[in-house]
DNA sequence: TCAAAAGTGTTCGATATACACCCATGC
DNA sequence: GCATGGGTGTATATCGAACACTTTTGA
């Protein structure tokens, strides 16, 4: 019997998405080897235990780098070049970090969102997570750079299935204009905001509350609030 | 350092659809375990080798089931449930035909389309293959049965992804009442046959031949056929 | 009174849906 | 001539895109 079947560690490696009224952000640890100077940031990530599903490993990283305990999660790809882990500096990162001799290493990558003010309660290992701006990535170890790449697209089709996702996002309360900075965020486009205003309109889970904006100098805006029921409601009648 | 990391196997497993002009089938294989009389069907899979890429194992699997050298396929998903192998038939099943002792099982999934009248040129390990009706699926091993009541939605994702896709279900020659009763199945509804046609005459790239049916009891129905350079073309300029 | 962002309606074209009859062929 | 499936057109509703001005507020 052959015996050069894989056999090998897994790891799951988790893009988290902010907004913050400008643009999208990616969360990215600080790698804990010793620094030169330089910045040596990854997408968070962990090998998976013995017992544990995909799925689960992504929670757990995701509860260590956030505090939040159930984040919403969407496993989206298997990345597992040969070559993927085969730079000296990702494998000695590898050794220190984990164990000798991983000589190939296969993960499994998730897309999640978080509201960028939140706090993070940093229960991990991370010496320093840090908000990136999407156009403006460093460098990374693996292929975490081709993997942010292909999440982007991802993350609209994840969104247009499923509409929902993007007001994890948001604050609570937000008003239309941040939600249409968002989606024109997302979209990397403009959106007419007239005809974004009609649309918003059409969501009957988007619901107005009495509530302005105050101390603004200009017009206060209202504060709409994302209704789970409504959405729940209007999808399984569907 | 703790060693309760996963060190596993990992495998490949593909969902080939394929179309008969009445239903959408997909392709099982025979476990080859010394039968009770029982049909024992599986998807098509195999474990991946040491220097190779998920993505190249899955078209070895496709190769070795039908003799296609690059097969259209798209990885959908990875399975990982700790549980997944522990059924005790999966696992004496797994000592044979790979090897001892494999405890855990990670499955990386794959859709793919062929067209049920290809020739099959079974190079493979495999006993026998067989189209099996999606409404008419056995029990089968592992969490096969998910894997593919999963690959059902992911079909119709792809298809509006990419429409150029269903054509790989298809005859190169095809009539306008196969290519609907293929999104019928695919979408499991009816659609309306005028508006059919209208939606059709609008994709450049399906082209009209100048070749019939014959020897039906009825009007003869003209072929058509799907240019792939119009469909480029079409794509790139968007 | 000015600056800055909020909020609002109409028109047009494209697309999707609903719906019914005649055509060609083999038997 | 009849059964079988092939092929066609029109009317309506819905959705998305384009487009500009008035309102509110604080400074």
């Amino acid at each position: 019997m052959k015996t050069n079947f894989i056999h090998t560690y897994v790891s799951v490696d988790c893009v988290v998405f902010g907004f913050d009224d400008d643009q999208l952000n990616i969360l990215l640890v600080q790698r804990d080897v010793d620094k030169t100077g330089v910045k040596d940031l990854k997408l968070p990530g962990s090998l998976i235990y013995n017992e544990e599903d995909v799925d689960d490993a992504a929670n757990r990283v995701l509860f260590e780098l956030t505090g939040i305990k159930k984040m919403t999660l969407r496993q989206f790809r298997c990345f597992a070049s040969p070559d993927r882990a085969s730079d000296p500096d990702d494998m000695k990162w590898l050794d220190k970090a984990y164990q000798p001799n991983i000589n190939r290493l296969i993960t499994v990558a998730y897309l999640s969102l978080c509201k960028v003010d939140r706090k993070l309660n940093n229960i991990s290992k991370y010496k320093q997570t840090e908000w990136c701006p999407i156009d403006r990535l460093p460098q990374m170890p693996f292929d975490h750079n081709q993997i942010v790449k292909k999440s982007l697209t991802e993350i609209r089709a994840w969104i247009e299935r499923n509409p929902a996702v993007v007001f994890e996002l948001l604050p609570h309360k937000f008003t239309i204009s941040q939600l249409h900075k968002l989606y024109e965020a997302i979209y990397n486009k403009n959106i007419d905001i007239r005809n974004f205003h009609k649309k918003v309109a059409t969501m009957s889970y988007v619901q107005p509350l009495d509530e302005k904006q105050k101390d603004v100098s200009h017009r206060a805006a209202r504060y709409f609030k994302f209704d789970k029921k409504s959405y729940n409601r209007l999808k399984t009648s569907m």
